[in-house]
DNA sequence: TTGACTTAGCGAAAGTCTTCGCTAGGATGA
DNA sequence: TCATCCTAGCGAAGACTTTCGCTAAGTCAA
């Protein structure tokens, strides 16, 4: 499997980067001090997610500091462009506006975000 | 677990429901020729995992004629909300709007259907 | 009836994901 | 030094998903 393979994040996984991006690099300790939070997640799993994760090249750790620092090796854009892309392929047989009219169906937008999607319907008109 | 449940399909049963959402209500026989076709399943794989899709509430079957006839027990559009939703909550931390944008970017969208997604934005303005 | 073929189902194996017990090294303070 | 605490890791258990071998019932034609 390569770097750059098509790894699918698993749903802990998922959970672990969310925590990643939100606070940026971070010890072990930060990490699942969320996971324990959200459903009583034990420290050895914690750490052996980590661990499976950094194998899977999903996340990276610094070793020079002494609690080591984990930071996420995908970032939350190229993930969910990925999912999105699974997503679309999976269940709506490639057509991803469908996909983008239930997503709007189930999004509570605020005003700037409207403007911003128009501006991208604008765009596309363009080409 | 109730009938209503999250029942987030798996992997192999989303792939089962697309063909039954394709085919409509199907024989075994038809379902195991999608699945054969894309990766050699086994028949007897086919037949089990109706079979657990059945409890699970996923597929139903009417058994009046010989060969049983399966149909999908939810529809494309209720498992895609769904699934959709799962995907804004565990990636985008609820902001449905940034999966839309970057379904919108990696969708080639007809002219047709740009404006529908420009019908809704109206909707949606207006409220 | 017999043989060939299709359909159905069970149970267990194989595979993957997630969890945690147990062990141990390193740091800190008494 | 010793006890304590924090960090790290391994390996195996447990849970869930997917696969398939084997069995058997039903159909149909020779």
């Amino acid at each position: 499997m390569t770097l750059s393979g098509p790894f699918q994040p698993t749903e802990v996984e998922l959970q672990i980067l969310r925590v990643l991006w939100e606070l940026g690099p971070s010890p072990v300790r930060d990490v699942h001090a969320r996971l324990n939070a959200a459903k009583g997640t034990n420290y050895s799993t914690t750490v052996k997610m980590l661990s499976v994760m950094r194998e899977k090249g999903l996340v990276r750790r610094d070793e020079s500091d002494s609690p080591h620092i984990y930071r996420a090796a995908v970032t939350r854009e190229s993930a969910g462009k990925r999912l999105v892309k699974d997503l679309v392929d999976k269940v709506y047989d490639g057509a991803a506006m469908s996909l983008v009219l239930h997503a709007l169906r189930s999004a509570r937008a605020t005003p700037d975000e409207l403007a911003e999607v128009r501006r991208m319907l604008d765009e596309m008109d363009g080409q």
